[in-house]
DNA sequence: CGAATGTCAGGTCGACTGACATAG
DNA sequence: CCTATGTCAGTCAACCTGACATTC
């Protein structure tokens, strides 16, 4: 289309809209969504992943469950997760002795790997996400980010 | 940082995680999006049908693709919204004499009514996400998520 | 027994893609 | 011709629900 106009699409969107911060994180959500995606994607992964991939190596050998719960991933959708990473040899589940209920999981060599590539994409996405805010300022969203998320998983 | 625990299970995260603001957005997002719609869906809406509602009103007379642009909703998806809130009776598509590609929207008074209910509900609801926060705490948020949101948005 | 864990089947909402007819 | 607009069909990730067998 043609650009006579400076404001062609005048992209107008009511303020009613934006003056609610939940409205406004839906859509950096969104964004960041995308963001992250378009860089996991390269490796065939997905968000969960990641997020998964990274709790196994910090948690030391945890259990599903405290997954599940540490990660707000429900329990149904983390069994897939598991399925696909340890199909690709990244992860590998075992009966907990003690409870056999439980699995533990733990990385393998290659999932630590994967997760040392994977940490490197989320982080550059954060750059291409918050570009538009000072270190000083991005910490200060951060900040506030967790003690709202912090207050949330307090009223469970 | 201690927990008081009555429960056994400490929720763990990884720090990995927590330092993402990507990631600490994405899990309020969710919440927000459970209070926002156990609100909404009392009176059988979902979100959409509330942007779209508050859009219509505050933008006078919109078109489809207006809306489509300024709430960042999918154009397929904005079909079935409007077919829906059309079908309640709260909007009213007609279309354009001097571009009869379009559709020009507006809502009917039964429309203005349901917005007026939904607004307040919406607003209860960033109450209960934000309550962590001061209000000047949560200004502050609200500054530094529109600056994001509008530096995202001018590199489409 | 009751509770927790992992698994499976299925449903919903929102974001998206591709195709299409109509109109400018 | 080419673009914009609205519509339709259908995919996909994330989220959620309910049921179930096993184990504590």
């Amino acid at each position: 289309m043609h650009d006579p106009a400076p404001g062609e699409h005048p992209l107008v969107t009511p303020q009613r809209l934006w003056r609610r911060p939940s409205w406004l994180i839906n859509q950096i959500a969104g964004h960041a969504h995308r963001v992250v995606m378009q860089q996991v994607a390269e490796s065939g992964m997905r968000k969960q992943h990641f997020a998964v991939l990274a709790a196994i190596e910090e948690l030391g050998a945890p259990t599903q469950a405290a997954l599940v719960r540490g990660l707000a991933i429900d329990g149904s959708d983390m069994v897939a997760v598991l399925d696909d990473l340890e199909g690709r040899g990244w992860v590998e589940r075992r009966r907990d002795d003690t409870d056999r209920r439980r699995n533990v999981l733990s990385l393998t060599r290659a999932g630590e790997v994967a997760l040392a590539e994977l940490d490197a994409k989320v982080d550059a996405a954060q750059d291409v996400i918050f570009a538009a805010l000072e270190p000083a300022e991005r910490e200060q969203l951060r900040e506030l980010l967790a003690r709202v998320l912090e207050d949330q998983r307090r009223r469970v």
